[in-house]
DNA sequence: GCCGTTTTCGGCCCGACTGTTTTCAGTCG
């Protein structure tokens, strides 16, 4: 959960009950459940308030119906202390006392430091009791002075990784965007792959699930037990390693730095708002000083599949994994699979040597009677489920992709012309592109007015009619990114919209939707999708991964509202912004709105001929919200596309 | 705090690594 940035309990709505909505709820119990932790709280206890809140986030019918039918507590997970709490704030709009305490006396500084890498609540805790730390500043001075050093449990060591994790922590917030990840992680296993003796090299973890953002690498060896030793020594003189924090037979610790890329770290071009939110041109600055943590395990070939199985998670899907186990008489570990009559007292590697045999992941899965499941899916928002009763999507690919709406030129302030931009899109091979440059209010970014637009029309059409003649198969759909005014309103005049093939509406006033509160936002938001002439609407949230968190809103109530719209035979839909600083709609959504039949658009938002290829982004993260082909505008032909737009 | 074909107690996924210890606690995934 991003940004821990001051947390305090909501208020409530003024015309309740209900008094809070259910992602309120699920952000609160999450909350608590870390203040918890912080609090030196029982960790099971901890625990279900976390399960509750992920219980709840991935819920979703509506949770009032549940608080006043009394039904909270057949949900798995609700027990009756939540369900009380929980019906307190929504029917009552107050919070049970003991939460509120736990907001009250935990000091906000203490929350940051979780952010701090192998620093976690206990040793926090004991900080702030015995030096009355709390914040990570304060805790950076007691650390240079040389007082964590002599306390109990503490050393030299313990000391200077607070320092060193403070530091990474300033200069990255600790995780990365994917993108980022991904170029680190692919290039180094790609080195990895070309040392002799490695059969097999795969990056796993958070990046192989496609998480928008990652912590830190994991690459998992096949490798024989007698070429250990080699293998390892030569990872160790490999380019681009920055440092090495442990090397042992079997795991090797590195950190990783832009020496690993021969001809340096290039960002690309980026969107000025965008830059603007991660720190303007010192980010590149700081990108190209940047490092990354990257556990490498090696392990003999026969347990790779369960080593890699492991080390892709995610925790609460090896859970998952893990008690389907039990349940059938097997024990899972990293390193096999094992019938428990078999393993009697033997633990980790000494049980494994009576695993089941598995040659790759699909053969764990076929094990547990469970149908493949990919590793976007494996995060327990219901892939187990699936995977029993075969009923797991067909996820789509970058090769169902045939055009992406929303793109800049120059007009606005995009970095390619339109042609420039129509011909990169031919060379992809797409069929069909959609341009719209910024509206004229948005003034920072050359916001386009009435005139010009029409213009640039005009231009479309030709182009259209040449491409025609010449048997191209290509089209140019004209849209506009139209800025949201008050009440829903769009930045041009009804007659000007009309001319238009679609109209994305963007919030680009951040400042004052994040200042508001998340009712009137998402009424907001909705009144935005009546306006007949809105088409999509975009990057829903405005967040930037790793710079801003987006403006509160109740995406699940903007969906239902949406998926209302289409019944009545309104053209809507919802981006899900590709570019990697925004992944916007998240991912968690998208399943949701796939759900209610809420078609998605993978927008590059391009402002520049590399641009389009953040579509690819788009795919990775469309796959890891469930959706199929028919659930995305890109899949569709220029006429289907056109057949669409007309209604 | 949740859960239950061992249901009101006593479990809760499992193992490795690190740094600190001399048998273990904290953290991570």
């Amino acid at each position: 959960m991003a940004g821990a940035n001051s947390w305090s309990l909501p208020k409530p709505r003024p015309n309740g009950p209900p008094f809070f909505s259910r992602s309120q709820i699920s952000t609160v119990l999450h909350q608590v459940g870390v203040l918890l932790e912080l609090n030196g709280a029982n960790p099971f206890r901890t625990r279900s308030y976390l399960n509750g809140s992920r219980t709840l986030s991935a819920m979703t019918n509506d949770l009032y119906e549940y608080v006043s039918n009394g039904t909270l507590v057949d949900i798995k997970g609700i027990g009756k202390g939540l369900a009380s709490g929980i019906t307190q704030a929504v029917e009552e709009g107050d919070w049970p006392k003991s939460w509120a305490e736990l907001f009250e006396t935990t000091p906000s500084g203490l929350i940051e430091m979780l952010g701090i890498p192998n620093l976690g609540p206990k040793r926090i805790k004991m900080m702030h009791d015995e030096l009355g730390v709390e914040n990570i500043a304060e805790l950076a001075a007691a650390a240079e002075a040389g007082l964590i050093e002599p306390m109990k449990g503490f050393g030299k060591k313990s000391q200077q990784k607070i320092i060193d994790g403070i530091e990474l922590l300033h200069r990255f917030h600790a995780r990365r965007r994917l993108n980022i990840g991904q170029r680190y992680g692919e290039a180094f296993e790609a080195l990895i792959s070309g040392i002799p003796g490695v059969i097999k090299a795969q990056l796993a973890g958070s990046t192989r699930r496609r998480k928008e953002t990652i912590g830190d690498l994991d690459i998992v060896l096949a490798v024989d037990l007698d070429r250990h030793e080699a293998v390892t020594k030569s990872i160790l003189g490999l380019q681009g390693i920055a440092d090495v924090k442990g090397a042992g037979d079997s795991k090797v610790s590195l950190i990783l730095d832009t020496s690993l890329f021969s001809d340096g770290f290039q960002l690309g071009h980026i969107d000025a708002q965008v830059l603007d939110a991660i720190g303007g041109d010192a980010y590149e600055q700081l990108e190209s000083g940047g490092t990354i943590d990257a556990q490498i395990r090696l392990v003999e070939p026969h347990h790779f599949p369960y080593t890699l199985a492991y080390f892709t998670g995610s925790v609460e899907h090896n859970i998952r994994l893990r008690k389907r186990a039990i349940e059938r008489g097997l024990r899972l570990n990293e390193f096999g699979l094992i019938p428990d009559e078999k393993a009697g007292g033997l633990k980790g590697i000494e049980a494994a040597q009576y695993s089941l045999l598995a040659n790759d992941e699909a053969d764990i899965y076929r094990h547990l009677e469970l149908n493949y499941v990919v590793p976007e899916l494996r995060e327990d928002t219901g892939e187990i489920e699936a995977a029993e009763s075969g009923d797991l999507p067909e996820l789509i690919s970058y090769s169902n992709i045939r055009g992406a709406l929303h793109n800049h030129t120059t007009l606005s302030d995009g970095a390619a012309s339109l042609e420039q931009m129509a011909n990169a899109a031919i060379q992809m091979g797409w069929s069909w592109l959609g341009i719209s440059d910024h509206s004229q209010s948005l003034k920072v970014a050359n916001g386009v007015g009435p005139d010009a637009l029409l213009a640039q029309g005009k231009l479309i059409h030709r182009l259209n009619q040449q491409w025609d003649k010449d048997g191209t198969d290509f089209r140019i759909f004209q849209g506009v990114e139209s800025d949201v005014l008050a009440g829903g309103k769009l930045d041009y005049s009804d007659d000007i919209l009309a001319t238009l093939d679609h109209v994305i509406a963007s919030v680009h006033a951040i400042t004052k939707w994040r200042a508001r509160d998340e009712v009137t936002n998402t009424e907001e938001l909705i009144k935005t999708m009546e306006n007949p002439y809105t088409t999509i609407l975009g990057h829903p949230t405005g967040r930037i991964l790793q710079g801003r968190d987006g403006f509160p809103v109740d995406m699940h109530e903007v969906l239902r509202a949406t998926a209302e719209l289409i019944n009545d035979g309104h053209t809507k839909a919802i981006e899900l912004n590709a570019s990697p600083y925004r992944l916007d709609l998240d991912w968690r959504l998208c399943k949701y709105a796939k759900e209610l039949g809420v078609p998605i658009s993978i927008n590059p938002d391009a402002h520049s001929l590399a641009g389009l290829f953040d579509v690819h982004h788009g795919v990775q993260i469309a796959r890891k919200g469930w959706l199929e082909k028919g659930d995305i505008l890109n899949s569709k032909s220029a006429d289907e596309l056109s057949a669409y737009f007309s209604g």
